[in-house]
RNA sequence: GGGAUCGUAGCUCAGUUUGGUUAGAGCGCCGCCCUGUCAAGGCGGAGGUCGCGGGUUCGAGCCCCGUCGGUCCCGCCA
């Protein structure tokens, strides 16, 4: 179908036009109908602009668009001017256009729900219609930053003497971290492929062959739950550096990401980045990628409670635990049932229960208060600070698990209470380094990787890995913002001999060890210089910058929790003569 | 793998506690009126597989069982 081309965009209009001859392209925001004059705002990326039809002076007119609706595609001719009556709540909002010419480009169907942004629209229909759902401002606001955040990345890595390079998607398939997704070799029929949970071994390769510094904005695949911040596949800004120590990684990523939030945010953010140890995280702030925005830290009460008369903390102790409490401020006019849903809320985490103190009217009430001697009353009070009014939440057992249902807690209040509400548009960037290198795993009865088995211990813990790895730190850093992983990395391992020890350790055969990393291991024996990096969640950030906790709101097609696409309705059955083709059969 | 919660008109929801006549509201949609609105306004109208299947009952949107789907969380995510 022609159409006018236009000559201008929606959103660009401004008095400086005024009298200016123009033509617009877009769709029909919404309709206005006097009988006399009708007003249609007409939309693209860049707004909103009136047309102005005086149907009185031309019936001609008003009647060619008499069924045009919202959602309608138009080009509309005509002459900008002044408006009589201004809008301040739009940019465009001085001017108008006095229509000349309307052309149907194309008519739309009524919209199964409003192009407006402040949309209540259950998820699964808009993400039904996607197309439509990315129609919105606000969602078109998101990916105006994220293009940005490429942008940046790209130019800034590249200031940096770093070179993009990519890597495989078909890739093979390796034990440890994430469930592979496959894809069926056809010309080799029963055997695989599988899509990258991360580009980690291609560009350690690369390093090797000399490359110095990589980067790559990729996509990654992992095939686990999803969760508000996760998706099956997803973007990362991977990065690889040679000859470096771990402060250069810092130090690269601390100076993209004060880029970032100066060019998209307006904010000067300060660097070097606080740091703490993941013991630091977990027992101050019971995670390993706290909120260091607002306090309400962790206390360890384990001394001072050591000889108390309460037994669920005197037997956690005895068998090797922790007490820990947090101080939840202005809490203490919590009803039995807002305790019982923190209760609750600590169990989803592990907990067995929450013994929980209230300090009001000059005194301690609570579920355990009749076990504590005075002393211990008094210095349970101090090492929390707590005044009158004040909620005392504690927790027992293991040391990660019992800081962890503390955390949890800690998020809980703060979310209750307005805290985090408080915060909008604040942020927090630190990082947490020292994470352990190795946990043992009870289920599969052996030590697994912590980050992944690529990392280097740090230099004093390399004893350990020779004798118990009990213990053992990695030279690994996350960086963490408001509360999310928002990059994660390490220093390596180039040494064949320790990458060997390590995989013996996790329990891997030597023949094991060649057959899935033997290219890594021969490749570690050619000269491999000392390296490192980081790999940023490129999604996150985009989240962080747009101040939205749903990374859905980032993504143009993402899936649903379960993994579907409820626009193309993937993944889907297919034919059998393609599964042939490919050499598998269905277990019915 | 597990837990919580939701599913009623095109959309957002009420109705479910205590089963009972013809399932309601706002927005949207359709028609008419209207020359300065911008969430236009006024009057009128159409629109329902109460997610789906089974069961209990004289009778089910409501109770029971199963199932599908959305969201959030635990496990998982090197």
């Amino acid at each position: 179908m022609s159409f006018e081309q236009r000559t201008i965009s929606c959103g660009a209009l401004r008095p400086e036009h005024d009298t200016q001859h123009v033509t617009l392209n877009g769709w029909v925001n919404a309709r206005r109908d006097y009988g006399g004059i009708i007003f249609l705002d007409l939309r693209d990326r860049d707004g909103v602009t009136q047309i102005v039809i005086p149907a009185e002076q031309e019936p001609e007119l008003a009647a060619s668009i008499k069924d045009v609706r919202s959602e309608w595609v138009l080009w509309v001719k005509g002459v900008v001017r002044m408006r009589e009556n201004p809008n301040p709540n739009i940019p465009t909002g001085l001017v108008e256009v006095r229509a000349h010419q309307i052309g149907v480009i194309n008519p739309a169907n009524v919209p199964p729900f409003e192009i407006v942004d402040d949309l209540l629209t259950n998820e699964e229909l808009r993400l039904a219609y996607r197309y439509l759902d990315l129609r919105r401002p606000a969602l078109q606001r998101n990916f105006i930053v994220r293009n940005r955040l490429y942008q940046i990345t790209h130019q800034y890595f590249a200031e940096q003497g770093f070179l993009e390079v990519e890597t495989p998607v078909l890739t093979k398939s390796t034990p440890e971290g994430a469930r592979d997704f496959l894809v069926p070799s056809r010309i080799n029929k029963g055997r695989f492929y599988a899509l990258p949970q991360s580009p980690q071994l291609f560009k350690q390769l690369l390093m090797v062959s000399g490359f110095d510094k990589y980067m790559q904005i990729v996509k990654c695949f992992r095939d686990e739950d999803l969760r508000a911040d996760r998706q099956p596949e997803f973007t990362q800004i991977d990065v690889e550096m040679s000859f470096i120590r771990q402060d250069d990684i810092l130090a690269t990523a601390e100076g993209f990401v004060r880029r970032a939030w100066s060019e998209i945010r307006g904010m000067e953010v300060q660097t070097p980045f606080a740091r703490m140890t993941w013991h630091e995280a977990m027992s101050t702030y019971g995670s390993d990628k706290p909120d260091i925005r607002y306090g309400m830290h962790l206390v360890t009460l384990t001394d001072t409670l050591r000889t108390c008369a309460f037994s669920v903390f005197t037997d956690a102790i005895a068998a090797g635990g922790i007490v820990a409490a947090i101080n939840a401020t202005g809490c203490g006019a919590f009803s039995r049932k807002q305790i019982d849903e923190l209760t609750d809320h600590a169990k989803k985490y592990g907990a067995k229960g929450m013994p929980w103190l209230k300090f009001a009217g000059g005194e301690l009430t609570g579920s355990f208060v009749k076990f504590l001697s005075a002393d211990e009353q008094q210095a349970i009070l101090q090492a929390l600070d707590a005044k009158e009014g004040d909620l005392m939440l504690f927790s027992v057992g293991e040391f990660e698990r019992a800081c962890t249902v503390l955390g949890a807690l800690r998020t809980e209040v703060a979310r209750r209470t307005g805290i985090l509400e408080s915060l909008r548009g604040t942020f927090s960037f630190h990082w947490v380094t020292e994470f352990p290198l190795l946990e043992y795993s009870d289920e599969e009865q052996r030590w697994v990787a912590r980050h992944h088995p690529f990392t280097a211990p740090l230099p004093d813990d390399m004893q350990r890995l020779m004798t118990d790895p009990t213990g053992s730190r990695a030279l690994a850093h996350d960086l963490v913002i408001n509360g999310y992983e928002a990059a994660g990395g390490s220093v390596r391992i180039h040494e064949n001999a320790v990458q060997q020890r390590m995989f013996d350790l996790l329990g891997f055969t030597q023949a094991d060890a060649e057959a899935k990393f033997g290219f890594l291991l021969s490749a570690l024996q050619y000269g491999a210089p000392p390296h490192g990096g980081i790999a940023f969640g490129f999604d996150r950030l985009v989240m962080l910058l747009c101040e939205t906790d749903n990374i859905r709101d980032v993504i143009a097609f993402p899936k649903t929790t379960s993994g579907l696409s409820l626009m193309d309705g993937c993944p889907s059955t297919v034919d059998t003569r393609q599964l042939g083709d490919l050499g598998i059969s269905l277990v019915q």
